[in-house]
DNA sequence: TTGAAAGCGCTAACAC
DNA sequence: GTGTTAGCGCTTTCAA
């Protein structure tokens, strides 16, 4: 058993081999213009010694890669699921390789995606989730091609200046209000996001708003319900915890938005459970199309977003952009009616 | 608006306030011995230029750091949720910088692990999900402390020669088929991992024929089905499919040990649409114990992993051989059976 | 308190 | 085909 000796060098295996540094270099990155048996006998060497090449001096000295980054904010997000495989796929065809880097839901994904590019001497960058603000000026200082995936906008702000990859969650959700509406429901609750939200939460609540107006319903504020602080956003036990809350305020509804669908299960759970039975008694629906909705019961409604189509064109419009073209896009994917059995039309 | 400068180095700022390299070095480190003044002046200019340092120059310096990394496979398994809160924050109270860092289900963990502490001059590193089987002994050559944590042991093998912590896979999986033994069932299906697997499918499905065996139940194998191979292991999906694979093979029984919650979810999806209602003609129970089953409808009667504790025994243990202990360990903690609605007693 | 200079491990010119 | 060598951008002595 060999102790914790000092990771050996490229020199270390030059030495070895009683070649030079280059050699050894050219050996373990395919050069052609080596001998196959120099080639073998340095790689040889290369397992002898447990020789990892050291990164952080390959990327310092190499001037261009063919590596994309995929920067996730909020690596646990349910929602992501489905994502990554394609991306993965579609990098790998393009030609690229990549990595997966996540940052927790504090981070500033500005200042990580800056560190990451000069660190890995990316060529393209997708950055998933997360939310553009304060720091959107800054993410200017990313000098090389990336692209924004399903990255929420402040209601008001205008769109970042860089190609982005998404959805109208405020038409989304005025067409999932509306359909309510059109099924005969004129109280619904909404179960919404953080109260002070700015990005998506904010967005859809718009969306439901105009949806009531537009069809002559007052707002009724006692029927807008918001995410609990110490419970994590947009989680199951964050939807339980607000249909209860609906549920115990006695506010009367026969419909609930759920503005994502990992709540709606929670919101499921919470209906159950007073003895309310879905769609009967009070209709669900959701947002997002995540694959669990179709295994509730009943199967969810809900306003699915492409998420396979939005990875395909998250990765189509880097490559665009990493093959010169630095045309800015904003790329609005429409989102679709997902039928399912929880909802009732409601007649008078 | 600038165009795509070459992305300013240390130089540049040092150039730009007139002082050396070292100074801004100092600067942006937060050194103590510089003067307040000319420390303001510099990353006042670090702010105008959108300097950025770069972190591999950085790591190639530096000798040390205090930075652990989270090295997942998988990244969108949804039984790690709740993993990474716990072990970011226990990290974070240990005064360690961490970053994350995803890679696929095809990829070698062992090689992006190396590749990895050198790049990053990384001080510690656990290793969430992924199996130990060839790859083994190349973990060897990673020379900083690490700890394995839920990675799966293929049957048979020896436990690696470094800290790991775990369950054991066979002794839940008897311990749960053991339950629904002695809650009357003597026919049990088995949802299991994929035909041929040799790590967690195969030891839960040891654990489910020794409880068998040990009851005196003959191994039926029509009761076993295995994985689709086209689709998403441990997926809803497959669960799914597989429930209703056993459904239409026409075998019976009156149980149904699902190896993972997720599956069982689909698994439930399967029985509700044939008509079988869970627990009255068919229990069900799964494997994890993540938060989703406490929402199903019934609640599923599960094994739980221990995750929070589970995440802070990893961290403890990474620490504790950052501090120089180099002692090894393998922590297998203990399942709890969460007795959920999805089991019925049988009464013959 | 600050600056000059020596590398960290590697790749890529350029010589041989 | 192979070796020598000049940096990549940074931190860190060591002098000033």
């Amino acid at each position: 058993m060999e102790g914790k000796t000092k990771s050996c060098t490229i020199r270390d295996v030059a030495r070895y081999c009683k070649v030079g540094v280059s050699t050894v270099s050219r050996a373990i990155n395919d050069d052609p213009e080596i001998a196959p048996a120099t080639r073998e006998r340095v790689l040889e060497a290369v397992r002898e010694l447990h020789y990892v090449p050291n990164n952080s001096a390959r990327n310092l000295k190499m001037t261009e890669s063919r590596t994309v980054a995929l920067l996730v904010r909020g690596i646990d997000n349910y929602f992501y699921q489905g994502m990554y495989d394609p991306i993965q796929k579609d990098l790998r065809e393009a030609g690229y390789d990549y990595i997966i880097h996540a940052v927790d839901e504090v981070a500033d994904v500005t200042k990580e995606a800056s560190a990451l590019v000069k660190e890995k001497r990316l060529c393209g960058l997708i950055i998933l989730g997360g939310r553009v603000d304060k720091s959107a000026r800054e993410l200017s200082s990313i000098d090389i091609p990336y692209v924004l995936c399903t990255v929420a906008v402040p209601y008001g702000k205008a769109m970042p200046e860089c190609t982005t990859v998404g959805i109208d969650d405020e038409r989304s959700a005025f067409c999932i209000t509306d359909y309510l509406i059109k099924r005969g429901h004129s109280r619904i609750a909404l179960l919404g996001g953080k109260k002070g939200d700015s990005a998506v939460g904010a967005r859809r609540l718009e969306g439901y708003k105009r949806a009531c107006n537009e069809a002559g319903q007052p707002i009724d504020e006692s029927l807008i319900f918001y995410m609990h602080d110490d419970i994590p956003e947009f989680s199951v036990e964050n939807g339980y915890a607000m249909m209860k809350e609906a549920i115990s305020s006695g506010v009367d509804f026969s419909a609930v938005f759920v503005i994502s669908d990992l709540m709606a299960i929670g919101a499921y759970k919470a209906l159950f459970e007073a003895g309310i039975k879905i769609p009967y008694d009070v209709s669900v629906v959701g947002f997002d199309g995540i694959n669990l909705g179709k295994f509730l019961h009943p199967t969810l409604t809900t306003m699915c977003q492409p998420r396979p189509q939005m990875a395909d064109k998250a990765v189509s419009e880097l490559v665009r952009m990493m093959k010169g073209d630095d045309h800015i896009r904003h790329n609005v994917f429409e989102t679709e009616l997902l039928t399912g059995e929880s909802v009732s039309t409601k007649k008078d």
